[in-house]
RNA sequence: GGACCCGUAGCUCAAUUGGAUAGAGCACCUGACUACGGAUCAGGAGGUUUGGGGUUCGAAUCCCUACGAGUCCA
């Protein structure tokens, strides 16, 4: 039983004692108490008001009472207003230290015999990797890192979106403008190259709307009637016929993008269990659009195409299968998540995906439970908010996007600057100074990423470098790198049995923080939200660099005192370490 | 036209999910280095939580309404 279970336990024992009334669990509002008044827990009276038949205070000072003389857990109590604060044993606090101290892996959760997929990430091979996909990716992976340290089993799943016009596009404009261009011919990391040629295809497709506009079409013709869309059409059925020619440019050309991503994924050290590609899957879900049909959830209109009506739940009429038999994206979702749940027998399945598709979700999410699927109330739309420049959102029309790549290279830029400029691991090895810089500017980005509520949008300002003080990565960064220093120095087995009586306020705020851990692991996980966790380590560190400067802990002249703040130290950079982990951020020994 | 989401300090974000005087960082001002590592610490200034109404012991949080930003559906 952890401390708030006790406390809550306490005092519904002493409810029924004062006021002969039981109350459940949930009516016991537990808060931290508030710097500014003395005690560590604080009971929220006002619920209680309506048995006790007493002013919240008055009720306040009885449950008080009652608590400080029947456990020794309370050693005093105030009351202001309808706010009971307990002041809590430093005996308590020491030996729960000690506790995390010998425990292995302290705020892992429990097994919870329950399977997860998170697909994340999820590209179009016909472009680099922009900042939305970083925020996508760093997500992704964070939220899958953090389920498994709350004690899920975890498969982390890409579906690559390596088929379609977009594709098409890019290998029509290769081929007509390329010369025979190549990653190795040009030195350019093969995702740009191709995303250069999507490019391209959009510049000379324009070029001929103008045209055909200025030979008297209206702009809606000419987008339909120019040779450039019409040809990478073609291209796209000779694709479905398994032309060799367009087969061999197309794996040609995703190779090469698959390459690239390999690169950017390295450096954003995120990894997957489990690919999926949707030439293969692109043709799934047709067979259960029959299921649907026979069952009567879909239904057929005269021109052959087959639509779901979810009117009643407040959505719109739902095209599912076109009248010519092809697909549209909801037929293949509906078959790649059948597919998946064949495949693992999942518990639950995340689909971290932005916000813009929360209706496609819902729509999807709710044809599969009319299907009578029954791990359909397993899936989940992770969906986070988009990145949004100071301009607006980033378009790559307006050249407006941030590359994943040039985002990358400059935080790593900027944090070498930084460190030169203070000078601080000038005798370095210059591996270890390049790995250095690279821990810090993706600690700064990764942090700066997913400290935001994921449902929020967040504003990003390329000009603006992003900051490595305050609230940020490399300040926890650098607390660790402090206290490493300290442990370093002190070279001792810390002995758990220590003996001191009287903590002062530092010391008590680092070590309740620390017994928050699980509950912010198993809380972040639920919520799906690294933020929560980023927010704690912030906290977690701002409070222990407060007792580092306020207090001697090499210095302290007290053997038992030592050894006790070597042991918060400890603690202290063990939490750090694992928690930073979960955020996918490395925590340097040295900086 | 319909639906969804959001609006907190100059800026970027918090707020234990209905609890005390709404907190941090950046930027601005001031103080702390012959140091257990100053990428730090302490202090100052900065707020009608977009406006208005309601629900109750109590609202940034829930409801209604207006305004503003964004997204989706055909």
């Amino acid at each position: 039983m952890n401390l708030s279970e006790t406390i809550i336990s306490l005092t519904q024992q002493a409810i029924v004692a004062l006021f002969n009334t039981e109350v459940p669990e949930s009516s016991i509002a537990l808060q931290d108490t508030r710097k500014e008044f003395v005690g560590e827990v604080t009971i929220v009276t006002f619920p209680f008001i309506k048995f006790s038949k007493k002013s919240p205070e008055e009720t306040g000072v009885m449950i008080g009472e009652y608590l400080t003389a029947n456990t020794e857990l309370v050693t005093g109590y105030s009351t202001v207003k309808g706010f009971l604060n307990l002041s809590i044993a430093s005996s308590y606090w020491l030996s729960s230290l000690a506790e995390i101290n010998t425990t292995l892996h302290f705020g892992k959760g429990p097994t919870k015999n329950s399977k997860v997929m998170v697909e994340y990430s999820s590209p179009n091979t016909n472009k680099p990797l922009h900042l939305g996909h970083v925020r996508n990716n760093l997500l992704g992976y964070s939220v899958a890192e953090l389920l498994k340290y709350a004690g899920y089993e975890v498969i982390k799943a890409n579906l690559v979106n390596d088929r379609g016009i977009h594709i098409c596009k890019s290998m029509l404009a290769w081929e007509k403008f390329g010369n025979g261009e190549t990653p190795e011919s040009t030195g350019m990391k093969g995702d740009h190259l191709v995303g250069k040629y999507y490019v391209e295809f959009d510049k000379a497709y324009k070029k001929e709307i103008e045209h055909l506009i200025a030979q008297g079409l209206t702009e809606e013709q000419a987008k339909k009637e120019a040779p450039m869309i019409k040809e990478a059409q073609d291209m796209l059925l000779k694709w479905e016929q398994k032309d060799e020619h367009v087969l061999k440019l197309w794996k040609m050309m995703n190779d090469w993008v698959y390459a690239g991503f390999a690169v950017t994924y390295k450096s954003m050290g995120v990894d997957f269990d489990q690919y999926y590609y949707e030439s293969n899957t692109y043709n799934l879900g047709k067979d259960i659009i029959d299921e649907g049909l026979a069952k009567g959830v879909f239904f057929k209109k005269e021109d052959g195409s087959v639509w779901i009506d979810l009117t009643e739940d407040g959505l719109d009429q739902k095209l599912v299968l076109r009248g010519d038999g092809t697909s549209v994206y909801i037929t293949q979702d509906i078959g790649t998540a059948q597919m998946k749940y064949e495949q693992y027998q999942m518990d639950a399945s995340l689909y971290v995906v932005g916000n813009e598709q929360e209706y496609h979700f819902k729509v999807l999410f709710l044809i599969l439970e009319k299907l009578g699927k029954t791990w359909a109330k397993g899936l989940f739309h992770l969906s986070y908010g988009m990145v949004d420049l100071p301009s607006g959102k980033m378009k790559s029309r307006e050249g407006t996007v941030v590359d994943a790549d040039d985002l990358i290279a400059e935080m790593i830029q900027s944090a070498k600057e930084q460190s030169e400029a203070l000078g601080k691991v000038s005798e370095f090895e210059e591996a270890e100074k390049e790995n250095l810089y690279r821990m810090i500017g993706m600690g700064a980005l990764k942090y700066y990423l997913l400290k935001v509520d994921p449902k929020k949008r967040l504003l990003f300002d390329p000009n603006e470098s992003i900051d490595l003080q305050g609230h940020t990565g490399p300040f926890i960064q650098y607390s660790y790198a402090r206290v490493q220093s300290i442990l370093r120095k002190a070279n001792v087995n810390i002995d758990t049995k220590i003996l001191v009586d009287d903590l002062n306020a530092n010391e008590k705020e680092c070590i309740m923080l620390m017994l928050k851990y699980p509950i912010i692991i198993e809380d972040s996980a639920k919520a799906y939200s690294p933020a929560l966790l980023s927010n704690y380590l912030y906290e977690l560190a701002k409070t222990f660099n407060k007792f580092y400067h306020d207090d001697p802990i090499l210095k302290v002249e007290d053997e038992q005192r030592l050894q006790f703040r070597l042991m918060i130290c400890q603690t202290t950079s063990r939490i750090i370490a694992t928690g930073m982990a979960l955020l996918g951020i490395e925590v340097p020994e040295r900086m």
